[in-house]
DNA sequence: ACAGAATTGATACCAAATATCATATGTACA
DNA sequence: TGTACATATGATATTTGGTATCAATTCTGT
């Protein structure tokens, strides 16, 4: 198995599971000590929402109920318990994403903003392997994959 | 081989062959009708003079006779033409540093900022294939390794 | 319910980068 | 070699994205 990829499409509702999600994350922020807020919730549910990557501001105007601050510092928050990941677009846009499970690798796309997960792929080793030789030794790295989804490939 | 390292230093002066590298990106310049002029050679000049990757303001506080826009400027048309590229590190920050040679991979050390190029690490194929499977097209990536160079990793 | 710490949000603030526009400078062409 | 004109420059103002402040509010454990 070389790719699983699990598609998010950028052209959809909220998930149906979106609560669940949204309860999971506070319940891990609530282990770490951080407490469960009313905006906080808002900010998260916002987030889960999202259907592609999505900038501070994007988030900041779809929650025109939560102060700009309380919506940085949520995402911020996110991003440093690892719920959230950061994905640098092409445009040099730094935008934000639900990370889903551990450490992936996106495939983005460039025409209607949909990512996907790429799960499996093996570049780690090869890449440590190759750091070693340059007399590196890796601690992590970063990789975004930009292309064109099926459907935006057949136009 | 898997991996050529071409290792530039974070501690090293500015290369002999300095001003010929000038004059070949001016004249890649000139080629895509962008003028020959004496500001936009001194940027020029300050980027190739860098070791490590260097951020947008270290590159006007270098220029102190060149005025800031000249500067942002000369560097976004940089990056436009490839002659430079952009790195992110992991503290968020964005960076730049001449491409020397096409594309390729950074290795960069987290703790001294020196960088190496990863050259002959096909990670393309692998991730073409992976991102067929996911069905998009690849048009392009991103990759960026951190760790630590063989001198900081001793301490 | 209470105490105390964490969180919020309005605002001010900051830094990085871009827009403006009059002036200066290359380049092509006569 | 000069000249015309588009391009580039740079001082400054402005925008943008994000953070600091701090009084008021809200959670959480007891």
């Amino acid at each position: 198995m070389v790719a699983q990829a699990q598609r998010h499409s950028g052209h959809e509702h909220p998930r149906p599971r979106s609560a669940a999600v949204v309860d999971d994350i506070v319940g891990q922020l609530s282990d770490r000590g951080y407490r469960d807020t009313e905006p906080r919730r808002l900010v998260i549910s916002a987030v889960a929402a999202q259907g592609r990557p999505f900038t501070a501001e994007e988030l900041c105007a779809s929650l025109p109920c939560v102060g700009r601050a309380t919506v940085y510092r949520g995402l911020r928050l996110l991003v440093e318990t690892d719920q959230v990941c950061r994905v640098l677009l092409e445009d040099r846009e730094l935008r934000y994403q639900l990370s889903h499970q551990g450490h992936h690798h996106h495939l983005l796309c460039a025409v209607c903003g949909a990512s996907a997960d790429l799960e499996g792929c093996d570049v780690e080793d090869m890449l440590r392997e190759a750091a070693t030789a340059a007399g590196f030794r890796m601690s992590g790295h970063w990789l975004e994959v930009y292309g064109r989804c099926g459907e935006c490939a057949e136009g």
